[in-house]
DNA sequence: ATTAAACTTGCAAAATCTTCCAAAAACTAT
DNA sequence: ATAGTTTTTGGAAGATTTTGCAAGTTTAAT
């Protein structure tokens, strides 16, 4: 193999897997580590790549570039087993809608393959299905909101309340027995046209969002159909909500 | 068998497997390596392929304009350059459509605080600006074109349609005098929906894709009112295209 | 502070590149 | 056709680059 072809398959490979130690790339491109670091400081040098302590990392992650900084790392692993569990709810070829959310984002990274479509206003979900032709994607049109890397506006909500889901993964800012409420007044119209055109509602709510009021008021509690959450959500609230009729989930 | 022969030959393998070692060409086409040598120094100064320690690599890995890969090195000083004066040519508070080839996505980069607001269907463009606020970005609604990122259908070309810019900024995969043709059928209907909403247009043509015709046919050389293209296009073509009343711009 | 893993540097072996030359092939003019 | 000229080809010698290893240093973690 030339060296050439072999950074190639180590900068793919990293596309991958965004880190990677010295000794499984040195195995995946069968030449000795001392070559793979070699060609590891030179792709440094041009700038697609980092070089770390037994290894190397991607610079660009993925597509969490813009949205979820170090303040989603804290609960990566609760909000990853939420989406998880949501994303088991999915039967095969069923439409989903998902929501802008870091927990609904979570749930679409385990989407690949078992939805049959998906429509989305929110960048990073877009970009998570740019390169996979194994589900369809729909986008929203809309302005982008810088922070979140969402589309909003009239174009999102018109395009939003033409299209029809089975499901809507959707994420709040809190919930109380008065509803789920959000703390971006400009998504509201969106996730209000988002409920509408689907039939089962999900609500993906990590336990800090329980007993929290954000500013905008969203929903009703009895329009929620199921919520996932973690096990530390309060106990007390989740049995008054399995009163109205929903399917509480821990993850 | 003929030397010209065999370098298409050459050419051709390379465009397949993108890589090769000089035994594997020597194999190929059954001569010395050495001759391999010439011919693949040969075929380097025609621009085609790239010679390497070992062997040759493609020099546009399938390229053909609307491939995109986010990292994409290749020709990045042209098309950057290419992009730059491109942006210069946006004065402030115009707004501005966004092409989804690379080298719009290139002159999209030099945006940043020019022009007002920002209309695209393509996601590389959105996240480029997903964490800028002092452009205001629209997205066209679609469905991903997934080797693409590049958002298309029915609402790409309705969204399109409703909007107006003052400037589009456009790519094309070959240009003669019959006008710019494009590789991808999909886009030919959101490329026209871009042209019809914008007041003026720029299209970015770097030097590969002058005397180049691709399958759709896109536009009409009279539809364009500037062209950015880099010093080695053909002085031929461009002294006939400057007859038609556009401007020319060497970046 | 101690220890194990990982990094850098320098070096020699291996692979590859360039340059040059002679043989083979192709071409030209008689 | 034939002899002479030019072009192309394959190979060899020496220069250059790349590779893998080992010695010594740095980093990270306990």
């Amino acid at each position: 193999m030339q060296a050439e072809e072999r950074q190639f398959l180590i900068e793919q490979h990293l596309q991958k897997v965004e880190f990677a130690s010295l000794e499984e790339l040195s195995e995946k491109v069968d030449v000795s580590i001392s070559t793979v670091r070699r060609d590891l400081t030179l792709l440094e040098t041009r700038g697609t790549i980092r070089r770390t302590h037994g290894g190397a990392r991607l610079i660009a992650p993925k597509s969490d570039e813009f949205t979820f900084s170090a303040r989603d790392t804290h609960q990566l692993t609760e909000k990853d087993a939420i989406g998880r569990t949501a994303a088991s709810l999915i039967k095969p070829n069923q439409g989903v809608i998902i929501d802008a959310g870091t927990t609904a984002y979570h749930a679409a990274k385990h989407l690949g393959g078992k939805a049959s479509h998906i429509i989305t206003n929110s960048l990073p979900v877009a970009n998570h299905f740019g390169s996979d032709n194994s589900v369809e994607v729909l986008v929203t049109g809309g302005v982008i909101y810088p922070r979140l890397g969402v589309l909003v506006g009239p174009l999102a909500v018109e395009s939003l309340s033409m299209m029809h889901a089975d499901i809507a993964i959707m994420s709040g800012g809190g919930i109380t027995l008065d509803g789920v409420t959000n703390s971006h007044a400009l998504l509201i119209d969106i996730q209000r046209a988002m409920l509408k055109s689907a039939q089962h509602i999900i609500f993906c709510l990590d336990h800090t969002k329980f007993n929290r009021r954000s500013v905008s008021h969203l929903c009703e509690i009895k329009a929620i159909d199921t919520i996932v959450t973690d096990n530390q959500a309060p106990k007390s609230l989740i049995e008054q909500l399995q009163k109205s009729d929903m399917k509480i989930m821990i993850a």
